[in-house]
DNA sequence: TTGACATAGTGTAAATTATACACTATTGTT
DNA sequence: AACAATAGTGTATAATTTACACTATGTCAA
């Protein structure tokens, strides 16, 4: 038993996750296996250990969830209202995560509850606020496409332009022109040619890329 | 006494109060009275009531030490590296506000603690991580001047073009050219004429403009 | 009353950036 | 050899941003 001489609220981290998966933007829930919301989709989360930084937190539940590490991990919002959680004050900061598709599924969930992806437009009823932390999460995502790096971080270590170009498509649920969209990314000289390229099917084979400086995320212009 | 469990880590909010005052953008510091950091300076902010919203402790707080209500105000960060405060695990909340000039000093502190506004290339050593808080505060807020309508927060009910536009200089740390400025300040749409002009010197009268929808901070294009 | 001074207010041309748009290149398959 | 499929490329126009200098209107003092 821990006491203290003021009441204390109780401290976790919840990340969204996002990957990219049958051409659709997708996300991580699991299924609660205890009240409160038993039965019920949330993202993953858990408690802030005394002895780890917030980040570190978020990390070690998105290990735990998928066994996925490294990935890019960004703070999204705290969430703290009085009420959110119906079993004591729940101060959640919340995360969000970027997995390039091919790392998915390294490991399956440890703790036997159901793990899913779900599309954005075909989410489940989530449990607590999570809906709020997706709907932010989902936001800031869209925003920072426009100004800064962090489409790179779904990607491969080599890529073609055209796959690039089908995340950006993906995520702004717009159709985007092929030459604007090359010439754009290439002049923020982030990406650079690896002089491979890649042949699949009857036509002409693509050039691989790769990011320069992956894991950065810059802010462009 | 409050008895867990499990550790809970203490939450407080912290406040960087930024001002507009003698041609110099300041934030507001209160001088520590107590252990630890004992007279060092620190920003106001203390921990969060159980049944209190994190904002509205950062807003309770905020009026605590200056008066003020009212004012913009939005989350900033969450800190939480364990250390960061020598007593227990705090996780703090971070916020900033913006206050207009004329607002200022509507009432002394009300915990005697001495209370100063510094320039931000005159700050004294902070108590805690204090230091990086208002880094990052500061970096938000140049940043944020460029793609949304917060710099109204810091101009009064009625205010001049030359006055707002030294606003923008004054935190951007640059000459902006007038004519240009006021190009792009009136496309947004968001400020207009009152009718009324300022008299104040052996010169033209200048027109004064009020913000459209005070209070409001709207991203822009 | 008039001239000096101080700040307010205004427009245009050039450069840069963003957009619209369609055909050629290269490969595998039949 | 023709076809199908995706990769790759350039140019003209529009929109936006930047650079830049003079006129307007008031107060004050001689």
């Amino acid at each position: 038993m821990y006491t203290y001489e003021f009441p204390h609220p109780a401290v976790t981290t919840d990340v969204v996750i996002f990957t990219l998966r049958d051409q659709q933007l997708k996300l991580l829930l699991i299924r609660r296996g205890s009240e409160p919301y038993q039965g019920n989709w949330a993202l993953p989360g858990g408690f802030v250990q005394m002895q780890e930084d917030l980040e570190e937190a978020a990390r070690r539940e998105l290990e735990e969830e998928t066994g996925v590490t490294g990935v890019y991990l960004e703070q999204l919002y705290t969430f703290g209202t009085p009420g959110r959680d119906p079993r004591e004050r729940v101060i959640t900061v919340a995360y969000y995560a970027l997995i390039p598709s091919e790392r998915i599924q390294l490991r399956a969930a440890t703790d036997a509850e159901a793990v899913g992806w779900f599309g954005l437009g075909e989410l489940p009823k989530l449990a607590f606020d999570h809906r709020d932390i997706v709907a932010m999460a989902h936001q800031r995502l869209v925003a920072k496409l426009d100004y800064s790096t962090i489409a790179f971080q779904f990607m491969p270590e080599r890529f073609t332009l055209s796959e690039l170009q089908a995340v950006y498509e993906i995520i702004l649920r717009e159709q985007l022109d092929k030459r604007n969209f090359r010439k754009w990314v290439l002049a923020m000289e982030r990406i650079e040619e690896t002089g491979e390229e890649r042949r699949d099917g009857a036509h002409r084979p693509a050039k691989l890329y790769r990011v320069r400086d992956p894991g950065k995320v810059e802010i462009i212009k």
